[in-house]
DNA sequence: CCATTAACGCATCGATCACTGCGAGAATCA
DNA sequence: TGATTCTCGCAGTGATCGATGCGTTAATGG
């Protein structure tokens, strides 16, 4: 794998065994208070008891719900997406799409994308949308290469990534395999 | 200062000339609070205490946080859009693009949408689009009686509508005229 | 114009939150 | 291995939140 996940964002002078536990235990924790159906506060009190660590651990490490969030949405959206590389962009672009589709049609990911753009501002907005415009970008670049007339990032934003993220977060609608490829056909026509 | 805003008989029995003024004045608050970089935490006391009304009445009146938002967004997305008429849906889908954009280009727009979804799950999302499906449906009704060849509600709604909410939501680039207007372009190409 | 009643102001209470020293335990480096 | 220091657990505190009971004000209908 090429693109080796980044170390912890806190500026990890001692990223020890202990560490990462708790570390994923908190993650854990925010994920699934997000998605039970009590109507938990999302509190740091609430976060620290589920995951079994005292709150002034959570208070030290993050500070805030907001930098919570804003570390547990980029952990969720650098780690697991692999850049295809079919040699067609078309196919690239829909298997791209597709992962990113069923990426956000589970369950944990909605609610996690709701808090972070609601409580964590601009930085928990980039840290959902991640590194899809590097992503894309590279793509591109080797359909470019291969000579063929390549749309912008720009225009693959607009055309595949946005309506994704706008029926997953604002509409109730299911995105579906089908729909999510007319979206790579629309942008790209026979 | 006499703002006659129209109050509209939303709900209540008695929507008479003091729960206008309160409900103004406790909307006003929270779109005043959501603007203000001082980060108050956006609590029930906290919109009270600056809109010069006691906690109690917002406790009673709205509930919660979520469905005060819900409120304020439903009021701030639902009255001011004007569907166009202007004989061409291309003509229709620009001038209703821009206006879109320049809501949401509102300082006051994107922080409301942003702690809406954040706070107020599913209904709050859906307060955040507002009528715009029917908006939509209206326009392109039009089209298709002119016996023109007319893209579905999904295609706009995809190609125009997504596009708008994503960049304003989850990027920090701006929404200018001229991208607004290609979006309108790549879905109606002559 | 007056009776009715919905809506608001006020005082208060328990629960929880955000935060802070201090000591103990574990990870890192010599 | 031993010393250092980074990190966590613990107990406690002021502040704030969410909620309730009661009296008062004002909007509504006859």
């Amino acid at each position: 794998m090429s693109t080796r996940a980044a170390p912890p964002p806190h500026t990890g002078s001692r990223p020890g065994g202990r560490s990462a536990r708790i570390r994923a235990a908190v993650h854990r924790a925010v994920e699934e208070l997000l998605t039970d159906e009590a109507d938990e506060p999302l509190t740091i009190p609430v976060v620290a008891a589920r995951a079994g660590v005292h709150a002034t651990t959570v208070y030290r490490r993050w500070g805030s719900v907001g930098e919570l969030l804003t570390d547990v949405a980029t952990s969720r959206f650098s780690g697991d997406i692999v850049v295809p590389d079919t040699g067609s962009l078309r196919e690239d672009l829909e298997r791209y799409a597709s992962d990113l589709a069923k990426d956000l049609n589970d369950p944990d990911t909605l609610p996690l994308v709701r808090a972070t753009i609601g409580t964590a501002g601009d930085q928990g907005a980039s840290a959902c949308t991640g590194e899809r415009r590097q992503q894309l970008q590279a793509m591109l670049e080797r359909d470019q290469a291969r000579g063929n007339q390549t749309p912008t990032v720009e225009r693959v934003t607009d055309a595949v990534i946005a309506p994704l993220y706008y029926r997953a977060v604002f509409t109730d609608q299911a995105l579906t395999p089908e729909w999510t490829r007319g979206l790579v056909t629309n942008l790209l026509p026979d």
